[in-house]
DNA sequence: CTGAAAGCGCTTACAG
DNA sequence: CTGAAAGCGCTTACAG
């Protein structure tokens, strides 16, 4: 047996004595402190954390920052994860509340945290997908000592407490060595970018980059390039782009699609008949793994984005209950999904 | 608010009648046991498993019955898992004995098995690696109502609360895809079976039924064939069986291995100097592994072992506590994995 | 600075 | 068949 009694017989003290020393409360002299630090290390005394949130009335109030999953289907499943651990954790006092903004407004995100801070969490969870103003407001986190992670969007040389996500560089990476497995030698590859969509532009560079890093790396002969479409995911627009891509790049054999729209894409395709183009891309949403499944798509990078909202609460968790620090970053797997293996994937 | 308490306080009960109704123990008089399951569902009661545990004396005895990882190491990781998930609920009353086998002793494998039957587990995780052992223990189980559950390898048509693992077929099947992506046209892929070692062999045979399946269904130019290494994994006596098989097969380009050994094969053909063949086996073990990042191994297959028997026993811990029926069985995923993607893996 | 007591939401004998 | 009371290992006012 040791428990908290246990301690406090050795000790010499009441049991509420030994509670605030393991709690780092005040109001205790630093002789008693001290006698009972040591005993409780001898002992190997650890606190019983069901009867500790059963007696504490403790609440954590966690926000939740993420793009809506209405405009945007990536995001169904972190949040999902992310009400998943909650719920796993409500009965030691945690409570959410989703703050969801559209990844296509900045202005949307800013009002979000805005709403955020008047809620007054104990700690946030944060998709961060617009750089210049997440630098300032998680300041403001910062300044009235409320912890954050990141989750899926990385932002360097701030204090989050930690991130979680994939390794952009290496996930393009990845996918220019599966590319390079699919396509002959001497092949044209094209690389499709749209740039008008501007959000978690920094992943997208370091797709591109790790995938062109893979092909000079091992001196392929194939032909690399990028196409920037001045276009928004909409049907009508991206066919009358891709329409003229193919006009002016006729014996196109792959294409790489550094972002989550490779759907999109095999759609336009699907519809003009052309279906002997390889195509990588981005992420498991619904369009992308139906494609996949009818043979459209050839492979899809994967990164497990449920785990990553499951995971990031769960640091959060760690971190108020037991004040265990986790580490600065947690990079997600980095999955290669074919037709073969798509019904087991982990999401 | 919603306890026991309220729900005795409308019901007009003690919150001791209210117990035994929510557990369905003895005693009760079937109106009020009716009047409360009535107020109990409209009142949308769950009781608080966190006090539940903190109140209950009741002890979880687990029983593992798996290889031990000393020798063979690939089940280092389901054992951790188990392990891992044992240490969390541990507050809540569960307890872990250990009963490993010699992976390749049947005998060691019934004797573990009625130890186990001696310790009177309230239940066991099994990897049943002996097919026809395992017919008559389990029976033994279910004779004692003792709930049981499989990892890594199924047994079918027997009464096993549920299983958790790789559908072997898939899992060759895929990496039938990949070698064939690896492989030029018409070339001369063979799949080396180590026939000495029986465990796991229906997995095995599974997995060459899918590689093979792969190659028919696409009516590829390449040509399989079936080698039966005579050898159990010693490197000397390995590598006089491969001289042999080189020399009587030349032209092969590519070996598939079936078995968690490539690493064996991967040796021996590194000493030879011979390093122009492509080489897919399965499984995450250190040596398998090292080979995959040095080039000698070109993919491996993995099933993520350590979640296997995490989940496993997370299955038992939500069967005992929530009375939660779980699925009869739960697939693990078939991860491709190759040198750009393996720091991020999940065990 | 320290202790005694009540209470968190359950479960478990025990008494009737 | 049912209820009252003690207790699980903590935390939280409150009193001194």
């Amino acid at each position: 047996v040791n428990r908290i009694k246990d301690i406090a017989l050795k000790a010499n003290v009441s049991v509420g004595t030994v509670d605030r020393v393991i709690h780092n409360r005040a109001g205790v002299s630093e002789s008693t402190r001290e006698r009972v630090n040591k005993i409780i290390e001898e002992s190997n005394f650890v606190i019983n954390p069901v009867a500790s949130s059963l007696a504490s009335k403790k609440e954590y109030r966690i926000a939740a920052l993420t793009p809506t999953s209405i405009k945007s289907e990536f995001w169904k499943l972190p949040n999902e994860g992310i009400k998943k651990c909650i719920d796993e954790y409500k009965t030691h006092g945690f409570r959410l509340q989703e703050f969801n903004f559209d990844k296509f407004s900045s202005v949307s995100y800013v009002d979000a945290f805005n709403e955020i801070l008047k809620w007054k969490p104990s700690a946030v969870i944060i998709a961060p997908i617009f750089f210049n103003e997440s630098l300032k407001l998680t300041r403001e986190l910062e300044d009235k000592m409320i912890p954050y992670v990141f989750i899926n969007t990385e932002i360097k040389n701030v204090n989050n407490l930690s991130f979680i996500g994939q390794n952009s560089f290496d996930g393009g990476n990845l996918a220019g060595k599966m590319m390079s497995l699919m396509t002959r030698e001497n092949s044209e590859i094209a690389i499709i970018h749209f740039h008008k969509i501007k959000d978690n532009h920094k992943a997208i560079e370091r797709r591109i980059e790790g995938f062109t890093n893979y092909f000079e790396t091992y001196n392929s002969s194939c032909n690399l390039s990028i196409h920037k479409i001045d276009a928004n995911n909409a049907f009508k627009e991206l066919a009358v782009q891709l329409d003229g891509f193919l006009k002016k790049n006729p014996n196109t054999k792959s294409i790489f699609v550094p972002s989550s729209n490779a759907g999109k894409i095999a759609a336009v395709f699907k519809k003009r008949k052309i279906s002997q183009l390889n195509i990588i891309g981005f992420d498991t949403t619904s369009e992308n793994i139906s494609f996949l499944k009818s043979g459209d798509i050839d492979l899809l990078i994967g990164q497990q984005p449920y785990k990553q909202g499951y995971d990031g609460v769960k640091i959060l968790v760690d971190f108020l209950i037991n004040k265990q620090i986790p580490k600065k970053r947690y990079y997600s797997s980095i999955d290669i999904i074919v037709k073969e293996n798509v019904e087991y994937i982990d999401v």
